[in-house]
DNA sequence: GCGAAGTTTCAAAAAGTACTGAATCGACAA
DNA sequence: TTGTCGATTCAGTACTTTTTGAAACTTCGC
C-alpha cells in the first residue's frame, strides 16, 4: 500500500468511526488528517486536502478545539492560524468521555431525580419509582466511575486494565 | 409529579439519550416504554402509546431484539407477540458494548492492520506508520479491556469500580 | 482611515436518516 | 383451500443534520 492510499484509508475510517461517536464525519476527518500530519496545518490546507468549504472547515475546527481534540498554533510572523491534533490517544478518549458525560449522562441524572418525585399513590406508581431508582443507582455508579477514570493518568489506565485482563 | 408525567418524561429523555448512543430515538423510546411497563406489551400497544406506525414499530422492535435489549414473549393461547425489556442495566450496557465493539472497534482494528502495510520508503511514511502503530496499540488495549468487562458479571463491575473510586 | 488577509456567521441547499402506510407474506383454523 | 389475524417489507415522504458560499466582521500594517 502506498503512503497516499494509507492516509486516505485512515481518514475515511476515522471519519466513519467518529460518526458513531457523537463526532460528525467531517470533524473526525479533520482530526484524522491532523493526527497523521507531522506539521500543523492551516484552514486553507485542511479545506484543500478534504475538499470541503471554508465554512465547514471553520465550524468543525472550532468544535474540535471545544472538545479538546485539536489545538490552535500560532506561528511567529504568520497571521494565519495553524492547527495540531492531540496525539495522545488516552487524552483523546478522556476528552471525549468528559464531553459526552457532560452532554448526556449529567442531564439524564437530573431527569431521573426529577422523576423520582412522582407520588406513589398507586401500586403502579410504586413499581415505576422502583425501576427509576435502580436506573439511578446504576447511572450514579457509572458517573463516578467515569470521574475516576478521567482523573487518572494514562499509565494508570494501562496498568489497571492490563492486570484485569490477565 | 404525576405518574403519567413521569413516564412521559422518562420516555422522552431515554429517547434523547439513545440517539447519541447509536440507538435511534424511536428504538430507545420503545425500550424505555418496555422498561417501565410491568407487563409485556404487544406491537399494537407500543404503536398506540408512542403514536408511531406499524412499520416503524416493527423495525425498531426487531432491532432491539437484535441488540439483545428486548425479548419476545409468547403468551399461551395468544397469537400476538408480546415484548419485554431487559431490565438489568448491567446487561443493557453490556449488550450495547458488545454490539458497538463489533460494529465499530473491530472494523477499525482491521483497517489499522491493513494500513500498517504502507511501505516505509520515506521519512514521512515512517512517521505515518509510527502514528498508526500507536493508535493500534491503544485500540487493542481497549478491545481486550472491553472483552474482559463484558465477560465479567455485574457484581464484579460494582465491586471493582467501587474500589477504584474510593 | 483604508485595504488586505484572515476568520466567523448563517440562510439556503444538499445529503442523510427515519417514518409511514399500503401491499405482501405466513401461519393457522375451519 | 380459504379466510383471518398478525408480522414484515419497502417505496415514497418527512424530518434532521450537515454543508455550502457569500456577506459580515476582525485585525493589523500603512
Amino acid at each position: 500500500m502506498t503512503l497516499k492510499e494509507g492516509k486516505e484509508k485512515f481518514i475515511q475510517s476515522w471519519g466513519a468511526l467518529g460518526s458513531s461517536w457523537g463526532i460528525n464525519r467531517t470533524m473526525a476527518q479533520i482530526h484524522a488528517l491532523l493526527l497523521i500530519s507531522p506539521e500543523a496545518l492551516s484552514a486553507e490546507e485542511i479545506m484543500e486536502e478534504l475538499q470541503i468549504s471554508r465554512g465547514n472547515a471553520n465550524m468543525n475546527i472550532r468544535a474540535l478545539i471545544d472538545w479538546g481534540l485539536v489545538y490552535k498554533e500560532l506561528k511567529p510572523g504568520e497571521r494565519k492560524e495553524f492547527f495540531v491534533a492531540e496525539k495522545d490517544m488516552w487524552e483523546v478518549v478522556k476528552n471525549i468521555i468528559i464531553q459526552r458525560k457532560k452532554r448526556e449522562l449529567e442531564p439524564m441524572l437530573r431527569v431521573l431525580d426529577e422523576i423520582s418525585s412522582v407520588n406513589p399513590e398507586s401500586e403502579e406508581a410504586e413499581e415505576f419509582i422502583e425501576v427509576i431508582r435502580e436506573i439511578k443507582l446504576f447511572s450514579n455508579k457509572a458517573d463516578s466511575t467515569l470521574d475516576t477514570l478521567v482523573k487518572s493518568d494514562s499509565n494508570w489506565f494501562v496498568g489497571t486494565f492490563m492486570k484485569m485482563i490477565k
